[in-house]
RNA sequence: GCCCCGUUCGUCUAGCGGCCUAGGAUGUCUCCCUUUCACGGAGAAGACCAGGGGUUCGAAUCCCCUACGGGGUACCA
């Protein structure tokens, strides 16, 4: 079995490819097959630099592993189609020769213009098409001398597919069954442009032959254009690989393909990597680093649109290519669900060791203008107290920046709990912490601690742990305050209750 | 306009003719745990299976029509 992802370097790769990429991956990886990655960069216009070294990264963040691709090589490399260009060409020249395509000089300009003037006739969706190729300038209606002369005259061309007339086209789709087109449907594809590069269509149905892919998976856009390919197919005499169309990925909310204006407009991340667009300079945040871990993502985008048919939610990568099926594969668009992917991402955090989020904390505290000067030690511990409190990575802090920083006091937790019992008892629980020994400063000790001083005093609680948790924190929700007071250290901690005390 | 694909709780889905008074997950709500928040535990609400016709002893499951949604209709992929 030999599958592959065949990105366009025209932007940051969008969540819906991953899922492709990673459909792929799971499927060469359960069957012990290759997977590759082809870089389709025939559109010169649209290229966008930095695009495709994105594309790789994110895969490979995504813990995606190409077999043959433009860094790996491999037997049929260049996996780059712009460097692929003369074979192409000679493909063509075969169709040509074989009088399955044909030469056309209409110029983009006059083509759109007949469009226009069909659409204003009422004829809606004007088709080159075997209807009224004999209409246009092609070498149909040329004769092989002007048609020669004209090209000999550097005037630019381009092949088109020379479609069959009154024909059905059948193929088999491994998610949607049997499906039929009529030719009537389908045009006379441009092959090859006047710039000498392919389309999509001839240099995908070449490279997915030469490079002997068996199954095509890839999104359901692709779904009107797949007997097309049948076709090209057939004029190269070529056996078809099997095919499997995958539905859409939605938006959360209302409906249509999702796109990175939603992402940016729900505040949600579609791309896996941040992304800075070389034309406009614009950033697009991405899933790592806001703070989502690779493989909760991956486990939440599998079961858009799969499903092992079991209970089974939470999966290791080793799992999913185990339990990885076509067959189970769904045909109806899904939903971007963030809550969901935000429960995967928590249980994931839950289970992950303290020291794998050093370094994105340190990198996060950087970032956002935080003291940096703060101890592994400090950092692992502070980590631990908010584990299960988090959901994104970034959490740690963004939940609790007043382990890092000063707190500030939030307007309606201080109205409701500030008052002169809660001040006065602070001030001797302060008093009290100040003869507390400094090599005892720690929650074992300081906790049974804490206890007998507020029985043997006779404070009600809600006299002392509000407004304890307000000196320390400045919210009403976090970790247990004795264990902030431990990590804060005994200086920070009565300096911060000094703070609350000196409060108006 | 034309062509193709789809339609089960808010969301992701199970279901491939009787096991369905439709199961799970997520989200929401309630209670317990907790001197806060969260985690954890226990419950609840939530889908006349898009609508209408058939086929059948029997249909969410098969067929047809309609509606709605999506995709395509480029010298873009």
């Amino acid at each position: 079995m030999v599958v592959r992802f065949a990105p366009s370097p025209t932007g940051p790769l969008h969540i819906g490819g991953v899922r492709t990429a990673l459909y792929n991956y799971l499927l060469a990886k359960k069957h012990g097959g290759k997977f590759i990655l082809r870089i389709e960069d025939t559109d010169q216009v649209r290229f966008v630099p930095g695009a495709e070294e994105y594309i790789m990264n994110a895969l490979e963040w995504c813990g995606i592993r190409v077999d043959y691709g433009v860094r790996e090589g491999g037997p049929a490399a260049p996996y780059r189609q712009s460097e692929r260009s003369d074979i192409y060409e000679r493909y063509a020249q075969t169709l040509l020769a074989s009088g399955n395509a044909y030469l056309a000089f209409d110029s983009a300009e006059s083509l759109d213009d007949t469009r226009k003037k069909a659409e204003a006739a009422g004829n809606h969706g004007w088709q080159y098409n075997y209807k009224t190729r004999m209409e246009m300038e092609n070498s149909f209606t040329l004769s092989p001398e002007v048609v020669k002369s004209r090209k000999e005259a550097g005037e630019s061309y381009v092949i088109r597919l020379n479609v069959p007339e009154n024909r059905e086209v059948h193929f088999f789709d491994l998610i949607r069954g049997e499906i039929i087109v009529h030719t009537s449907q389908i045009d006379d594809k441009v092959l090859m442009k006047s710039d000498g590069l392919p389309t999509y269509h001839l240099a995908n149905i070449i490279d997915d032959h030469l490079m002997h892919v068996t199954h095509v998976i890839r999104g359901e856009e692709w779904l009107p254009s797949a007997p097309l390919h049948i076709l090209l197919y057939e004029a190269f005499e070529w056996t078809p690989p099997s095919f499997a169309h995958l539905p859409l990925i939605l938006r959360p909310d209302g409906n249509g393909k999702l796109s990175k204006r939603d992402g940016d407009r729900l505040g949600v991340p579609v791309f896996p990597l941040d992304w800075t667009d070389p034309v406009s300079g614009e950033k697009t945040s991405g899933f790592r680093e806001s703070g989502y871990l690779p493989d909760a993502l991956v486990n939440f985008v599998v079961l858009l649109g799969w499903n092992p048919g079991n209970d089974e939610e939470v999966m290791t990568q080793e799992r999913m290519s185990d339990l990885f099926d076509i067959e189970r594969i769904g045909k109806s668009g899904t939903k971007f669900d963030i809550d969901k992917l935000h429960w995967f991402n928590q249980t994931y955090l839950k289970e992950k060791p303290e020291e794998s989020f050093l370094d994105f904390v340190k990198e996060f505290l950087l970032k956002n203008g935080f003291n940096t000067n703060f101890s592994d030690a400090y950092l692992l511990k502070a980590i631990r107290l908010m584990k299960e409190r988090v959901v994104l990575v970034k959490d740690f802090v963004v939940k609790a920046p007043y382990l890092f920083k000063e707190p500030e006091y939030d307007e309606a937790f201080l109205t409701k709990q500030w008052n002169e019992n809660g001040k006065k008892n602070l001030i001797a629980l302060s008093s009290h912490w100040e003869s507390f020994p400094s090599e005892k400063w720690h929650t074992e000790t300081l906790q049974p601690d804490f206890h007998e001083w507020i029985t043997t005093n006779s404070i009600p609680n809600k006299f002392i742990l509000p407004q304890l948790r307000l000196a320390l924190t400045g919210v009403s929700g976090g970790p247990d305050s004795i264990a902030i007071a431990d990590l804060l250290g005994k200086n920070e901690t009565i300096s911060r209750l000094a703070r609350l005390i000196a409060h108006a």
